[in-house]
DNA sequence: CTGTTAGCGCCTTCAC
DNA sequence: GTGAAGGCGCTAACAG
């Protein structure tokens, strides 16, 4: 009963009695054809089960309808809302998302980057900004756009949406600063981002700042192991910043175990408003980013470009704020 | 400088000084090819920054080196490690993955699922059972290996990597009672897949269980409500089965911020060995399920089948086993 | 509104 | 070991 090969365009046709290019339109661009004819291809395509072959129409007519998405790793929470909404951003408007990950290896990225501008993707959006000048350089070549996400930079390969790192790093200094701790701690991740917050925050405070740092992935557990190391760096210790909410929860989890009170014997930051930070007892302060907006605009910058809507801007500065809650009250 | 086209096979082979067919088997096939032509081809290929056309390649030879992958929701933290692990032993064979998101809508994933079809993917691998009759139908008539996951049935679309909810719930059903709690509680997602544990946590127990249906996303704040309405059914409360990690974090911050010492005053049970569980204090007791593993076996059914290897089994079991933490200890 | 023609860029089949 | 045709399934471009 089930066919020996998959139904063709050509089979639709033979079925509806029209020709090729005909059932093509009634499926692709209806508006140019009949009512009448586009009931009875439609009618074609139920009795032979036919699905479009999407590799041949993109081969043909230089658009793909995918778009490539580049992650350090998919388990980074932080990105999740993102690639979530561009996800659903782009099903919506027909495209589908094609995944790499580069789990922080330039070398990975650079290959991931390569397979990907050979499947023609109609866009690629990338978290962070490529490092390497040859994979900057290919993109470009490429002619596909290209959006860098989650930071910021006047050089973009082509667009951008994100915000300054080294603005939330010099945010937070501040805040620490105005607070009135005197012995501070820094619990961040190796990733070049951690990296920048942290110089901001250097910078603001104009000292340096004992530091964990913490390779990925960021979890409760490394945040418990932060906290003891830096209390054994400095045993006064009266508040944590930490580069996400995940470590910020394991610091917490730490400190309590500790017997220390939160905030009173110490403070603790976090960053990236994760879905359980405002829920936790204390709830915790952190810096709020809009991750699903960041997927959002870098979908309709992709979209809006391969419809030819004109772009108002390719640089967006989506920003931050910091959303103060028990973990550093009073 | 930039060249106004990419450049083709085409300009890698008169480059070179060679026929277009040796350019694409120095390419894909070099045993065949002399190893001085091999070093011809690959100097125009870096002369021209040649990137392989893979559209155009999967359309003849059938292997578009792509698979789908479908997911309620990213967002799920439970299906992440296995996406992950998933991504990576692709990436490492050659492929990648293609993205799709069901939102939990049979109709969306019906609809999904006719996309990534025509996208003519060497292999489909899909979070859950697929529900509607016709999209089964429909994947079984592509002919396109189908690995369906985190789930058991013996009548699979094609091929399996999961396990049975069924016999978790049973298993947590009867912990429960060896535990000899009295006043049982259950927060449940109301996905198929929690209501099947739930179903058999009941069937174990033999009785009903006062019930709280979480709907999408399940997360600390919704636990937290979780644990209140199941107090205002049952004050009595001595214990609560939760169908994720994440809710069981939300019951417990919750019992602690209404004075409730875990486990003596209220017992707690997650699913899904989140990363946070073992670290927590109490540590919480779940169910382990070996989700990167999922991923690993799901690649290598699809990558084995492309390659023409024999398939050892097409239905594949990897159980679970309960991790029993301070949370429910003593 | 419908049809004919000519490829998209590459790989399979066959020859040499 | 290398090369010359032909076509994968579809859609732009131009006719009618």
């Amino acid at each position: 009963m089930t066919p020996p090969k998959a139904a063709t365009l050509h089979d639709v046709a033979r079925e509806a009695g029209v020709s090729l290019i005909t059932a093509s339109r009634a499926l692709s661009n209806p508006g140019v054809v009949s009512a009448k004819t586009i009931a009875k291809v439609q009618a074609a395509v139920d009795a032979t089960g036919y699905i479009p072959n999407l590799l041949a129409g993109g081969l043909k007519s230089k658009r793909s309808l995918m778009v490539a998405g580049v992650v350090p790793a998919l388990a980074v929470s932080q990105f999740l809302p993102t690639v979530q909404s561009l996800t659903n951003e782009l099903s919506a408007a027909g495209y589908q998302l094609l995944l790499g990950q580069t789990n922080y290896d330039p070398d990975v990225e650079a290959s991931v980057l390569n397979t990907m501008i050979g499947r023609q993707p109609d866009g690629i959006v990338i978290t962070g900004l490529v490092q390497s000048e040859a994979a900057r350089d290919k993109l470009r070549r490429s002619r596909i756009p290209v959006v860098e996400t989650w930071d910021l930079s006047d050089q973009p390969i082509d667009k951008l949406v994100g915000f300054s790192h080294q603005k939330v790093g010099n945010a937070l200094g501040e805040y620490f600063l105005k607070k009135g701790w005197t012995h501070i701690g820094i619990a961040s991740g190796s990733d070049h981002r951690a990296r920048m917050r942290r110089d901001g925050f250097i910078a603001a405070l104009g000292r340096e700042v004992p530091t964990a740092f913490v390779s990925p992935p960021s979890n409760l557990e490394r945040g418990r192991r932060a906290l003891a190391d830096l209390l054994a760096l400095e045993p006064r210790l009266d508040a944590v910043c930490c580069s996400s909410d995940q470590l910020a929860h394991g610091v917490m989890v730490e400190a309590q175990a500790r017997g220390l009170r939160i905030p009173q014997d110490l403070a603790i930051c976090g960053f990236g408003n994760a879905d359980f930070s405002a829920h936790m007892v204390p709830s915790i302060t952190t810096v709020h980013v809009d991750g699903p907006d960041i997927g959002r605009l870098a979908a309709r910058l992709i979209i809006d470009q391969c419809r030819g809507a004109p772009i108002a801007e390719s640089i967006i500065d989506v920003g931050f704020r910091i959303v103060e809650r028990e973990s550093t009250a009073g």
